[in-house]
DNA sequence: GTCAGTGTACTATGTAGGTATAACACTAGT
DNA sequence: ACTAGTGTTATACCTACATAGTACACTGAC
């Protein structure tokens, strides 16, 4: 229930979309420092997704301090996880946002009309969340 | 001045790239029905980028009829390309916003906070985009 | 007719991301 | 000691994307 399978409605990498759940759910306070996060095959089963993909979403999440490689046990939740992982979640957020709102300017749009695309965007996912069953008006993107 | 080189902080590929910049411009008047495409081979050096992944751009654009191939003339702007460009516009953006919004929620972010987060980014972009010479408050994103 | 400039097509090469599979080194529990 | 479960590393293979270079078919202007 923590953790959602990779979708493939997404350019981004496979391993940076779990470096970025993980980061999410450390930042939210879902794991706390001290804690193991799933092993590398068990995570890849949850993600339904290739052990290496996951192996190499770890290394770069030891890389940046958010958790500790202990060989033969796990990974361990740093001390300092939760810092990191806060800032980290809206690092993240902002380099994947800047690309999309630029060319959005570019398009021609204007500031509020972007703004309103977007909490429109987001009232939609928000209830699609809620209700999964049904999806919201979005009959055809194509 | 009408077209900008692609840069290399996109995950998207160039191609989509491309048919964004052409959706967006004709969609806000910048090129109208009965003009011309620049070549293939002069936006490529206009993006700074292959001949080739400008063909591959120009094809799709024909198969969404915004424009149509005219072997040894050019690729000319259908009657109806600024209608199908802005409904294009918007369905591209949806599609780049779902996948950003349903990972930020799952980051534990709140609705507002992901609003707010976004107006600060954009207006950011924003000045950026009158001011190129200094970079807004971005010291270090990594 | 010629020629420059169109779109189009093909082959080859390289890189990044992902999968599949296997092996290795280590730790904890028994 | 044994064993199961850790992280780690390595190889091979596949696909999508992008580049480089070349060639072909067509159009318009001269």
């Amino acid at each position: 229930m923590m953790w959602t399978p990779i979708g493939s409605d997404s350019t981004v990498p496979i391993y940076e979309q779990i470096i970025g759940q993980v980061v999410g759910v450390v930042a939210s306070g879902g794991l706390k420092p001290g804690e193991l996060l799933p092993s590398v095959r068990e995570m890849a089963g949850l993600l339904l997704v290739n052990p290496n993909t996951v192996a190499r979403a770890y290394g770069e999440l030891e890389r940046s301090g958010i958790v500790e490689s202990r060989r033969g046990t796990g990974m361990l939740i740093t001390p300092d996880a939760p810092q990191k992982s806060a800032e980290m979640r809206v690092a993240i957020l902002k380099d994947r946002l800047r690309p999309l709102l630029r060319d959005a300017l570019g398009y021609g749009l204007t500031a509020s009309e972007i703004n309103r695309l977007i909490e429109l965007e987001l009232a939609a996912t928000i209830v699609s969340k809620n209700h999964p069953k049904s999806k919201p008006a979005n009959p055809e993107t194509n």
